[in-house]
RNA sequence: GGGGCCGUAGCCAAGUGGCUAAGGCAACGGAUUGCAAAUCCGUCAUCGUGGGUUCAACUCCCACCGGCCCCUCCA
């Protein structure tokens, strides 16, 4: 099955085809540093990790590019006012935004340019469209002239009169149109500037998109993605300027991603929405009550949200941060909120206790597996399967197809977990058939059929970056230091004396005392296990 | 006012013009257990409402109701 993408340019899913083949060049708009990052911030980098993590799994040798917006107007403001310079700040909240990809596991990321070690390429871009009649300069600015681009607005379906007609979008002086926006801004003194042709200035917001895709991926690109905000008027605008200067298409698929929405504590919006249009003007007041609680549902909002560190990082583990960004398809709207995540916690528990049982059983590693790297070379290892005949194998082949199908479909993640809920399921029921933790542990065609059923899932949670390593806030027996670890061992047996003797209540209270300290026992027939709860 | 999206079980959520509408959480029943835990099995949806197209729609079209996003800086 070919992989297929859904194009916000074209609505509509169409097969994926590069540039060049066997080659992906992928473009990711980042972040504007001028504040730490919020968990909004990194819906992008991780579905996009994981879109590129599918792609090298299906062969492609994939580019991927995030930029980082370093100057900008929301930059100067905030430096001032925090008394720093526009280089100091950007420093810090970029490396604020990288230690939150790395704590995801974005680690795919090829070039992260910064938009300001480009000004010449945009420059360049800049006189180019001049030249051609796509742009005007205007007192040290320069202005992308919209009504000369034919196809303005056809990614986000906008049509330029329309637009205007509707909007009371400020008009500067001299812009030959409203829609007209910056390519250039002249300075004033004291801002960030460089010398150009048209005076000194800055370049403006969409520009810097156009040129470092252009330098590093080339004039057209195969996936140019960001987040549903940006479609318009970034996307519109870097297209309309891109397309404008070099005649070619700029990207062959537009990926949008949603936004998240924060759910639980601000509750929902007033029931009763009255029309714009018809308001009387004593409930102006309410309207723009209603509007301050709408930009504070949003994460985006101005306000600026918390950091990622301190609103989730603190309370859950970046693996079922991701997962649970993975757990639903990547244009969806999604609310986030702490239920939901400890939700997503509790459905994943069970991947963890299987990667245990898995140990137990065979004595072997889970994250130190080697597995197939590539769906070619995971072929191989599957089509030899097929002359075995164990229903079980049949299972693990089903549910592999199912995963991948649904990755090969828009990236369908959400599906794609499913199948993995289904192998885990599938996974434990043979080590229970086989009984591999208890007296069938010996059977060594057994032990070896359910190594290639936990690699399989192993092969499969790579592609999402998922399972990668041990929860970090739970430990397991051997987890924690030898002292705690001995004294469990000694609670553990003493119980188990007890229960020997069937003197019950005193093994339950041990347990209840354990439970009260967050520590879970399980009484198997091989002995008592024991975990930390989070 | 203009552009666009969504509405699937108590909750989250995938998906399809026609076989039993994924999966997760919760709940309930069962196997297992001294009791639990973990695991497994089972139960739990006429797909917002009303029309239309079709042999057939939850899936396509229209209207309505409800929710959301963009048009202003936003991932």
């Amino acid at each position: 099955m070919p992989i297929r993408v859904y194009s916000t340019l074209t609505r509509q899913k169409e097969e994926f085809q590069t540039v060049e083949p066997g080659k992906v060049s992928m473009y990711l708009c980042g972040p504007t540093v001028y504040k730490p990052a919020h968990i909004g911030h990194m819906v992008g980098p991780v579905i996009f990790d994981t879109i590129k993590r599918y792609l090298a799994y299906s062969g492609y040798q994939v580019t991927w590019v995030v930029n980082i917006t370093d100057v900008d107007d929301k930059l100067i403001v905030k430096a001032n006012e925090l008394g720093t310079t526009v280089e100091a700040l950007a420093r810090k909240m970029t490396e604020d935004y990288l230690d939150n990809l790395r704590t995801l596991g974005v680690d795919g990321i090829d070039h992260m340019p910064y938009a300001t070690q480009y000004i010449q390429e945009m420059q360049e871009i800049i006189a180019g469209l001049i030249e051609k009649g796509f742009a005007y300069p205007l007192d040290g600015d320069v202005y992308f002239e919209c009504t000369k681009d034919a196809d303005y607005g056809k990614l986000s379906g906008r049509n330029l009169t329309e637009m205007l007609a509707g909007t009371r979008a400020e008009t500067r002086d001299g812009k030959h149109n409203p829609a007209d926006f910056a390519l250039w801004k002249g300075s004033k003194p004291g801002e960030p500037a460089w010398d150009s042709p048209w005076g000194p200035g800055r370049p403006g917001w969409h520009i810097e998109c156009s040129a470092m895709a252009r330098k590093l991926l080339g004039d057209t690109i195969d996936i140019h993605g960001g987040g549903l905000d940006l479609m318009f008027p970034h996307h519109e605008n870097e297209l309309a300027q891109s397309e404008s200067c070099t005649g070619k298409p700029f990207a062959r698929y537009w990926l949008h991603n949603g936004l998240l929405r924060k759910s639980g504590a601000g509750g929902k919006i007033g029931g009763d929405h009255s029309r714009h249009g018809d308001v009387a003007a004593s409930q102006t007041a309410d309207i723009l009550a209603e509007k301050q609680a709408q930009e504070e549902q949003k994460l985006a909002g101005s306000k600026g949200a918390e950091s990622v560190k301190s609103a989730v990082f603190a309370k859950f583990d970046p693996e079922t941060v991701r997962f649970f960004l993975l757990a639903t398809h990547y244009r969806s709207p999604v609310d986030f909120g702490d239920d939901r995540l400890a939700e997503t916690a509790k459905s994943i528990d069970g991947f963890y206790r299987l990667i245990e049982s898995f140990g137990r059983a065979t004595g072997k590693d889970f994250y130190s597996l080697t597995v197939p790297a590539t769906r070619a070379e995971s072929n191989r290892v599957w089509a030899a399967s097929a002359s075995e005949r164990l229903s079980y194998e049949n299972e693990l082949t089903a549910l592999r197809t199912r995963f991948l199908d649904a990755m090969d479909d828009d990236f369908n993640t959400g599906a794609a977990t499913a199948a993995l809920f289904d192998l885990r399921k599938t996974l434990n029921s043979f080590i229970t058939d086989q009984k591999l933790e208890a007296d069938g542990k010996s059977n060594i065609a057994a032990q070896s059929a359910l190594h290639r059923g936990v690699s399989l899932f192993k092969e499969l949670s790579n592609i999402l970056g998922v399972f990668r390593k041990p929860l970090e806030k739970k430990s397991t027996g051997g987890g924690d230091d030898e002292f705690v670890n001995s004294l469990m061992q000694l609670l553990i047996s003493l119980r188990a004396e007890a229960r020997k003797t069937k003197q019950f209540e005193i093994a339950d209270n041990v347990r209840k005392g354990l439970t009260e300290l967050k520590v879970t026992l399980e009484d198997r027939p091989e002995g008592t296990l024991w975990r930390r709860e989070a």
